[in-house]
DNA sequence: AGATGAATAAAACATTTGTTTGAAACAGTC
DNA sequence: GACTGTTTCAAACAAATGTTTTATTCATCT
């Protein structure tokens, strides 16, 4: 068997795969180290242990996706508040579902999602790094595209809202599949979703900032009631 | 030390938390029965295995929540599409957030969002006695307020994009919390995250219909280029 | 060619963990 | 009060898994 990579990049790559399916307990090292056709030993010898192996596997994963699709608008880049917002989720769904991204839900996606559950201390860092500065991105854009006109509560529930639509369409794909059949989603389908999630979230923007001007502290059942 | 219930529900009880908080792999059956108060060998007597005990314990949460947060609309409840939607996603948040039910993210919740993660067989039972029927409620509520001028496409991504709010939101608490700072996310304003999903997806709803009315074949890009 | 340090290999080690066993305690019945 | 079936308990068992050890191979430089 031909080895196109030396021996630490082959188990990082491999390690990905392995974790990323089957969770950090279930990925034994074993597993990985047949995997990637390397000895058990020799996951200690470039990693230290285990958890040194995820964490270069975690970093791995963010410092090359955001190297290919960066938080950081490019110069070039739409100045209108609305084409921003496009690109924002766009940029997302490329992360997520590409093939040089994450992959989705089967690939790294999944590894991804666990970290939202049980955030590793390796995933702090990343945290900092690469997703902090995605949040001020998307704040700027809400900021400008409310002309003031909402406080600060609404604008995180719309920046929720929009990141909760594109976090659920990466990473319950196999879910929605199951109850609503033939539905795909994949990096085919990466622009009709960027899309939808787009129209939708500015509807659902233009209304909150509507009712906020009419109307900007009754909840639903006081208005009703 | 009193023992307020029988071994085999306080197993059950316990197990929930402690599944939900590690883990399926991390929750070994020596700290369930040691919380429990219990013999490691009663989990085994009581439900044969480790994957018994597990079934037990999603079963229960699911049966509890659902008796108590029903799917089924109840007589009387309102006939008005908008106010189902309204009904629909407060239930919704009633399920994920409060004390009697997965009291969110740090309860039960977690245990359900591993489901979506990695199901396990005895989630497929849960999926079709509890899940589906969710399917079609919000189903014929999307198809009311749309009045035919959405195709199946749109529908579901209406759908999905509802769902993945709520859903987002009950999930990734704490991960929100550590992003966004003191913007809290339980069971004190379920009725302000209710209502601003509601409204949010009201407006994203209304805008698919009227571009789906003026001009329903073109994506965002085809529109722009 | 020889020396040096990095990389790999196989085996052994120490823990953890799900499961089983056989005996003891308990509850209800005749 | 003896009998029977159920439940609990402590201990042992067997498999797995992360880590370490020791030896060997490989590459590079003098």
């Amino acid at each position: 068997m031909t080895k196109l990579l030396p021996t630490k990049e082959r188990i990082i790559d491999i390690a990905g795969d392995i974790f990323g399916r089957e969770g950090f307990q279930s990925a034994t090292i074993r597993k990985i180290a047949e995997a990637a056709d390397a000895n058990i030993a020799s996951i200690n010898y470039h990693f230290r242990d285990k958890d040194g192996l995820y964490r270069a596997v975690l970093e791995d994963i963010f410092s090359r996706t955001f190297q290919k699709f960066p938080a950081v608008p490019l110069p070039g880049n739409p100045t209108d508040p609305e084409e921003r917002l496009y690109v924002f989720i766009h940029a997302m769904f490329q992360r997520f579902l590409s093939h040089e991204g994450w992959g989705g839900f089967s690939g790294r996606g999944k590894l991804i999602a666990r970290e939202f559950l049980d955030p590793t201390p390796a995933f702090e860092d990343v945290v900092e790094t690469y997703i902090k500065p995605q949040k001020n991105i998307l704040s700027s854009i809400l900021s400008d595209l409310s002309e003031g006109k909402m406080d600060k509560d609404r604008m995180i529930s719309c920046a929720v809202s929009i990141i909760g639509q594109c976090v659920y369409y990466a990473f319950a794909g196999p879910f929605i599949q199951r109850i609503a059949g033939n539905f795909n989603i994949n990096e085919e389908n990466l622009d009709f979703l960027s899309d939808h999630v787009f129209q939708f979230s500015l509807g659902g923007i233009r209304k909150i900032i509507n009712d906020a001007i009419e109307n900007n502290s009754l909840t639903h059942q006081e208005k009703h009631s």
